[in-house]
DNA sequence: ATAATAAAAGATAATAAGGTCTTTTTATTT
DNA sequence: AAATAAAAAGACCTTATTATCTTTTATTAT
């Protein structure tokens, strides 16, 4: 459904709501070994992140990426709508060129609920808010793999 | 989450459920063209659907493909498992490697009832049985575009 | 038997996605 | 002012997926 580029994405941005500031910008090699993804790849889409204004970055010594009040209104269905484009939230799960009530597939009328719902979570609050609920309710972020002790 | 390979030969599968017999086999050739896919590619997923027995094939002139009672109790969670592999329908839907109700991401419990329900939905039913109910339905299969007279 | 038909098998090609590397630019610290 | 740190930009490489082509084998109809 959404691209390994959409997914690091989203996971960096909300990495980065979460852990820096204005005050405390970070470099995309910490995020990048925060987050458990290849650093250079983050750093392209990164470069889209702060074109599209969704973060903000400065450049040289204690520079880095950070998102502020003014990044405030954008939201993850921004981040994929500037990484994948957002109809690949929208697509048919078996491929059908059309596919609505009217012409539906073998499972639109299972798919599509679950679409409006994560469709939801993604527009209805900006990234800073998504962010806190993501840690308020101790969401995982990283791919790294868990040390099973 | 499906690959296309998938997504082809689910559509295909359904369609030929539906259309043929072994009293009236069909060619990939027609099945392609019914369904919008490309042939060659399609013949390579029905041999490996033959060969893990989930549709039967007979060579030479009326030679095709169809279904029997005897592939009858395979389902298309199998179609999956032998395509892409069932862990495809699994996977997390932001990529993390262990993603479950100890350690959800941000979308785990929006992503947890659909992808249960849609795995019942491919998994309780046989092909036939499922091809029957989508056809009472007037569910769609084709990837072709419609005429919108 | 022979010709024709269609799947099986395997090799190959094209495209897209994912990932890396190098150079340049900008800002900061000393 | 010089050195340094970090992002920006762009070229490049690798791998996986998608798609095609060619040859072989099996079956059926004539």
């Amino acid at each position: 459904m959404l691209s390994r580029a959409s997914k690091y994405a989203i996971l960096s941005t909300l990495y980065l709501a979460e852990h820096a500031s204005k005050e405390k910008k970070m470099s995309v090699k910490k995020i990048a070994d925060a987050i458990d993804v290849p650093s250079p790849f983050l750093a392209k889409l990164f470069q889209q992140l702060v074109h599209a204004k969704i973060i903000s970055s400065v450049k040289g010594p204690n520079g880095g990426f950070y998102i502020t009040k003014k990044n405030g209104d954008k939201t993850v269905c921004d981040i994929i709508e500037n990484i994948d484009g957002l109809h690949k939230l929208n697509e048919c799960f078996l491929g059908l060129n059309e596919c609505d009530g009217e012409n539906p597939c073998p499972v639109h009328f299972i798919v599509e609920p679950f679409k409006k719902s994560i469709l939801g979570k993604f527009r209805d609050k900006s990234i800073l808010e998504f962010s806190k609920e993501v840690a308020d309710n101790g969401r995982f972020l990283t791919l790294k793999h868990l040390d099973l002790d």
